[in-house]
DNA sequence: TTTTAATGACTATCCAGTCAGTCATTAGTG
DNA sequence: CACTAATGACTGACTGGATAGTCATTAAAA
C-alpha cells in the first residue's frame, strides 16, 4: 500500500530551493487522496523523492505543511480570478460564462479542486483553516459572483434577484462537479464531460426552466 | 479535549434494545464533527454514556460502525424521498419546490446532512463505501430529479432541456448548503436563512437570470 | 576543509481492538 | 414473597501496531 513513486531519481542531491513546492505538491496529492488523518509523513516525502527526515526541514509539522498546501494552492487562483473580472468589458451573461469556465479550467479539472474537498472534510479540526479559507477565498468568490449580479442588473440584462443568495447558489454546481471528481467519478462508466454539464447548468440558471408562455405563475 | 457528555446517567443499566440506536447517534456525532480517523472509539462511546468495550458489542469495527451509521441514517430518507414523488399530483414546478423542501429538512436541517460530508471526505479510504452511497443515494437520488424534469417537459411546462447534466446541477446548491452548515456556518454573523436560500435557488432555476424580453441571445 | 542538506533509525505517543473480571437483572426455589 | 443462582451486559486495563516527530550521522557542495 505504501506508495513508492519518487519525484527525482538522484538520492541525496542538494536542492534547497525547489525542495519546497515538490513537497507541497506531493502532499497535496496524498492529503486529496486519503484526508489529513489518514496521510503518512513517510509518503509524502518519498513521493517527492526526499526522506521524512527532509520534510521537517522544511516544513514544522503536519499540521503546518498542511496549512501551506492550502494557502500555495488557493490564494493564486483567487486572486487571478478577481483581476480578470475586474478587466472584463462585455455583457453579464458572457462574463458569467468566462468566469465559471474558467474557475473549472484552473481549479476544477486540475489537482487544486481537492482543496476544497480538504477544507470541507477537516473543518472540524481545523476550525482556523476553514475560518482562513471562509474569509481569503469564499467571501471573496461570493463577492466576485454577487457583482456580476449586481451589474447584469444594472444594465437590465438580468431580473431583479436577490444577490447574495443567488450568488451562493450558483456556486453550488461548480462545487459539487469539484467534490464530485474526486469522490464519484471512478464508479461512472462514461468520462466526466464537464463542458456539456456546465454548458447545461449556464442554460438553466440563464435561461430558467419554464417556458416564456407560461411565466405567469400557474393557477 | 475528551468528551465527556453522557447520554444516561445510570451506569452498568441493562438496555439490549436502545444501545445500537444510541451509539449510532452518539457515532453520527463525532464523526461529523472530526471525520473517521479522528474519532475515537472512547470519545463515541462515552457520548452514548457506555465504555468502549460495550460498543464492540454491537458493532465488529470502526469500519463497520462507520458503515452503520451511513445506511442507517441514508436509507430510510432516500426510500421516503422517492414513496413522495410517485404519488405527487400537481405541476412540475410545485413538485420540484416540494422535493427540495422536503430533502431540506428530512436531511438538510439535520445532523443526518453530515452523511454527504462525511462519504465525501472518506471516498477515498473507503471507495466500497462510496459506492454503495454512489448507488444507493445519488443515482437514486439523480433519478427522481430527472423523472421531475421530464414529467414538465413532458407537459410543456419545462423547456426542452439535457435532464441528466441539468438533474445534476439542480443537486449542487443542495449539497452546497448541507456541507455549508457543518463548515462555515460558525464563522457567520447571521443565523442561516434556508428558506430565503431556496427561494432564491428555486427561482433562479424556474425564471433563469436573463429578463423575457431579452430571450434571445444577445449579439 | 568547512558547511549544511539530507538521511533513517529511534523514541514517544496514541488508539483500535481484546478479554478476564464485575455486577445488574431475572429465573428459579423454598 | 424473599432469597439465591445463573446469566450475560458491561467494564476498563492492557497489548500490539502504527506513525509523528527527533537527532546523531553521512556526504554533497562550496
Amino acid at each position: 500500500m505504501t506508495s513508492t513513486e519518487v519525484r527525482s531519481d538522484q538520492r541525496r542531491t542538494r536542492r534547497k530551493e525547489s525542495r519546497p513546492n515538490e513537497l507541497l505538491e506531493a502532499a497535496l496529492e496524498v492529503f486529496v487522496e486519503r484526508g489529513f488523518a489518514a496521510t503518512r509523513l513517510e509518503d509524502v516525502a518519498s513521493r517527492a523523492g526526499v526522506s521524512k527526515g527532509t520534510l521537517y526541514l522544511y516544513f514544522k509539522n503536519k499540521e503546518e505543511l498542511f496549512k501551506a498546501v492550502v494557502r500555495n494552492g488557493i490564494l493564486p487562483v483567487i486572486e487571478k480570478a478577481e483581476g480578470l473580472v475586474g478587466q472584463f468589458r462585455g455583457s453579464a451573461s458572457e462574463l458569467l460564462r468566462s468566469v465559471v469556465k474558467g474557475i473549472w479550467s484552473n481549479v476544477g479539472g486540475t489537482l487544486l479542486s481537492g482543496i476544497p474537498k480538504l477544507i470541507i472534510a477537516e473543518s472540524g479540526n481545523f476550525p482556523e483553516l476553514a475560518q482562513f479559507y471562509y474569509e481569503e477565498v469564499i467571501c471573496r468568490g461570493l463577492a466576485v459572483m454577487q457583482g456580476i449580479l449586481r451589474r447584469g442588473m444594472q444594465q437590465g440584462e438580468f431580473r431583479t434577484i436577490d444577490a447574495e443568495p443567488t450568488a451562493r447558489a450558483m456556486m453550488g454546481p461548480v462545487l459539487l462537479m469539484m467534490l464530485w471528481q474526486h469522490s464519484f467519478q471512478s464508479f461512472e462508466n462514461e468520462p466526466l464531460r464537464a463542458e456539456r454539464y456546465f454548458d447545461s447548468y449556464l442554460t438553466l440558471v440563464l435561461d430558467g426552466l419554464q417556458r416564456p408562455a407560461l411565466q405567469e405563475r400557474l393557477p
